[in-house]
DNA sequence: TCCATTATCTTTACACCGTCAAGATAGGCT
DNA sequence: AGCCTATCTTGACGGTGTAAAGATAATGGA
């Protein structure tokens, strides 16, 4: 949207002077206001200035507009007014840019789930469902984000920032599954009691949350007893998990 | 024969790691032997004559062979020996395309699950377990299917082949559970607690599914007690959840 | 029997995609 | 001042889905 594109549509391209090609007249999204290296002009500098930092706002800003499948290396750089070839020197590739992004949406997450589990209740089995809560909640909010984070095959792991912020997250469930035990979790090794908690913790929620994006539950939602939706869903299914549990 | 495709095939590739992976370098398996239509010859002749279940065939074995990504429409038109273009005609669409091997795909696992709960042993819960290990072994066994059957965005569920095999599909999960409980589940309503037990299962192992195909679950599993893998942790995690059910 | 119609398959073309290579520009350094 | 490097743009290539038009086989009616 930006000059390199308007660029495109007329002939002469002779005309290198980049510091004011166009009155950028419509600006739609332009902003460029991130840093204070902005100029005090509207235009568009040749150098960006934090690039970085816009590419991945307007990538969440794509993600939530047009959904995974809009989620593409150019329409982020258009997004962020720049030309197609520039996210490249930043993220090297479309993995890199998506593992960013994941890696964004997960300390997000990891956020949500620490005020969740703070303002949760009085019992640590409370504290708990609070978390299982926003984890859903999380998820419905922001369902591109949440398909982004799990979907392994757009992501790299060995990306520092991903792989941290997806093992804070893990910490974190498994902390929380750990204190409703009244037990403490090792960083190195696991009872097969303790990890089949984990496990099944993380994936009846991960499931649930999984089912519901993807619109599998809706057959059983729409059978369900009137003024029962998918949080009330939820926490049945949730009361019924947590029956068995040694401490309440 | 075939002149599109041997136009195609000759490339150096000496990077692209990704699109490629190992085959298309020997006989591009054109088999062509479906029906009595086919010429008495091993050529190509301009109508196929079974296509359509060709090409379905094509689908599965490129799915398998390159998973997900690789599952393009012009992937398969090539397995299958024929233009880019003639999946349209019986497909439409790559959803159509898609949707129809998804369809495949539940039958097959539903197939597995029936199988499972009839020689899983005396107890309707010892069924019901049977059960739920054949599901993951399924999602296992053929992770990219369990992959599309599941990824609703590549999918059109108002497919009626579609439809019907998702459907079958969760009949049977609601029935294995009515079952346990030694109810009858209704078609047209549910209770919340029934509701409740069935998305329970079903996220459950859908769930540990998608962590464990997403490769999710690899931490947990490295710090198991020697000898468990994901089978036994898959055990003790559904007699954990099972472990509170009224029936036994 | 023969021809017209229809279904099937191919060819061609277009827009979009990711990625690479080369050029242009700005900021920073000595 | 002059070079250097990082940053951004341009252009190209092969890949993808899909639509339109052409080619070919099968079918059905005279």
């Amino acid at each position: 949207m930006a000059a390199y594109n308007a660029k495109m549509t007329r002939k002469p391209a002779t005309i290198r002077t980049r510091t004011r090609p166009t009155s950028n007249k419509a600006a739609p999204a332009r902003k460029r206001s991130v840093r204070g290296l902005a100029r005090s002009g509207d235009d568009a500098p040749y150098h960006h200035g934090a690039l970085r930092d816009a590419l991945l706002e307007a990538a969440e800003r794509v993600l939530e507009r047009d959904g995974l499948a809009g989620l593409t290396l150019r329409a982020v750089a258009r997004e962020a007014g720049v030309s197609h070839a520039a996210p490249t020197h930043h993220f090297g590739d479309l993995t890199g840019l998506v593992s960013e992004l994941a890696a964004i949406g997960f300390r997000q997450f990891n956020a949500a789930m620490v005020a969740a589990g703070a303002g949760g209740g009085p019992s640590l089995m409370e504290k708990a469902l609070a978390r299982a809560r926003a984890y859903v909640a999380y998820a419905r909010a922001h369902p591109g984000m949440y398909g982004l984070m799990f979907r392994t095959e757009r992501l790299d792991m060995t990306r520092p920032s991903l792989c941290e912020a997806a093992n804070a997250s893990f910490a974190g469930l498994a902390g929380a599954i750990g204190a409703s035990r009244q037990e403490q979790i090792s960083d190195k090794a696991l009872s097969l009691q303790q990890a089949a908690d984990i496990a099944r913790a993380w994936s009846l929620v991960h499931g649930f949350t999984m089912l519901l994006l993807d619109g599998r539950l809706t057959d059983i939602l729409g059978r369900l007893p009137a003024g029962t939706d998918a949080e009330a869903l939820l926490d049945a299914m949730l009361k019924r998990a947590v029956g068995q549990l040694p401490v309440a």
